[in-house]
Order: C-alpha cells, then structure tokens, then sequence
DNA sequence: AGTTGACTTAGAGTGAACTCTAAGTAATAC
DNA sequence: GTATTACTTAGAGTTCACTCTAAGTCAACT
C-alpha cells in the first residue's frame, strides 16, 4: 500500500523514526496513526529530506509540545528545499523542451529529404 | 563557476562524459562548448537523471545524427520524470503548509494563554 | 638551486539509504 | 508429525556519486 519495503521498515525503526506495537507473538503491528506517519515520512523522503532530518523531527515529536517551534522551523527550512527544487526542475524543464522542439525539428527535416 | 569540483570532472571524464582537451603540458583544457556541456549535464544531474543514462546519452552523441530519435527519446523521459518530481514536491508542499499553518495557530493559542 | 603551487595519475575511501543474508522461532496446512 | 510460510534478529553487503589520498611531474618565482 505504502510502498515501502519490509527491509526499510526496519531499516526506519533501527533508526528511531519508527516504532510499531508488537502482538502477543512478538510480530510487528501498524496501526493506522503509524501508516499515516509512514505516509508523512514517504513524502519527506520523496521530497529529499534526510533520514537524519526526519529522525531529528520524530525525536522533537516525542519530547513534547514545547518544541513545536522547532519543529515549525523544521518544516519551514523544508519547505524552502521544496520551492528550490521547483525553480531547478522548471529551469530544467524548459531547457529540455528547447532540445526536444530542436530534436522534433531536425527529424522532420530528415525525414522530408529521405 | 559551474560549481563543479576537480574530483567530479575527474570522475565525469572516467565515466566518459567529458574528454577535455590537453595543453602542451598535459594538463586539461575546458573550452566553451565543454563548458556548456557541463552545464547540461549539471542540470541534468541536478534533477535526478542517473550518471549512467547521461552516459548513455553522451554515448549516443557521439555516434552521431543517426542517434537523434534515441537521443529525443531519451530526453522526453527525463521530462518526463521531472513532471513526476515536481507533482509529488507539490503534493507534498501542499501537506506542508497544513502543518505549518496548524503548528503557527497551536503556537498563537500557547502564547495567548501564557 | 630550491621551494612553491598547480597540475597529473591510479586507486582507495566515504556517506547515504537502503538491501540482503543467515540463522532462528512460531503458527498454519496437509 | 513434518513441511511450509511468515515472521524474527544482528549484521554484512550493495549502489550511487562522488571525494579523497598519495605519489609524481612540471613550470615559475626568489
């Protein structure tokens, strides 16, 4: 569903970004509240958050409301990473679509004189 | 200027994506066009292609015009790609901005209250 | 003549984020 | 009762893209 693999599970628990229940036998269970952070930790790392960063934000998490300032801050500085790759993805964008235009343009010429 | 260290040109040039030109010393020589190359290739890399496709494409380059349909193709991929990353860091600024508007209204209540 | 600085090389090392292995346990299926 | 399946663990291995090291050469300054 998530799309996230048993290995980088654990991975993320070793980590302390994570912490499932376990059940009478000692398996590992999800509970939806874990999913939804899951979920939010997907998108961080989708969005190039380090695991360092995202360990950082789960252990304010767990020390209490007085960090929300940080953790506000946190997410702001990311935000600012958002907008930044944006601009470079959209510059990059519009360069590659002069090349194609340039690309389509000499193929059809090609073609035409074959 | 390109922001690209001595190492990473090393390593670009092992990999085959560049080949300076040599002075009468030996020593490596940058000339326009590779400097505009490199400059693709930054923006390439900046937006996640792989080392390994830009070798590809390099490759394809240097093999000439009867390439320019893999070469088109391969560039329609990476736009591709970069319509994908600019979906998923929207989403997830979208997400963001719940958050840092929820976190800004919970800080504005503890403040009243103190 | 000697030292400094900028280059050269091959190859080793690094950091991030997984990804996999091997050995073990425990419930279910036949 | 044995086989299969699904989990468990600690820790080793992998991949990518650099990044650095060490040893050497060469021109230029003092």
């Amino acid at each position: 569903m998530l799309e996230i693999s048993t290995h980088a599970l654990r991975y993320y628990e070793k980590e302390e970004i994570i912490k499932p229940e376990r059940d009478a036998q000692g398996n590992r269970r999800y509970t939806d509240s874990h999913l939804k952070w899951l979920e939010f930790v997907k998108k961080l790392r989708e969005t190039q958050m380090p695991i360092e960063q995202i360990k950082k934000y789960t252990q304010l998490f767990k020390e209490g409301a007085h960090t929300s300032i940080d953790r506000l801050n946190l997410l702001e500085n990311h935000r600012r990473t958002i907008e930044i790759q944006i601009e470079t993805l959209k510059t990059t964008e519009a360069m590659l679509d002069k090349k194609i235009t340039s690309y389509k343009q000499h193929l059809s010429t090609v073609n035409l004189s074959s």
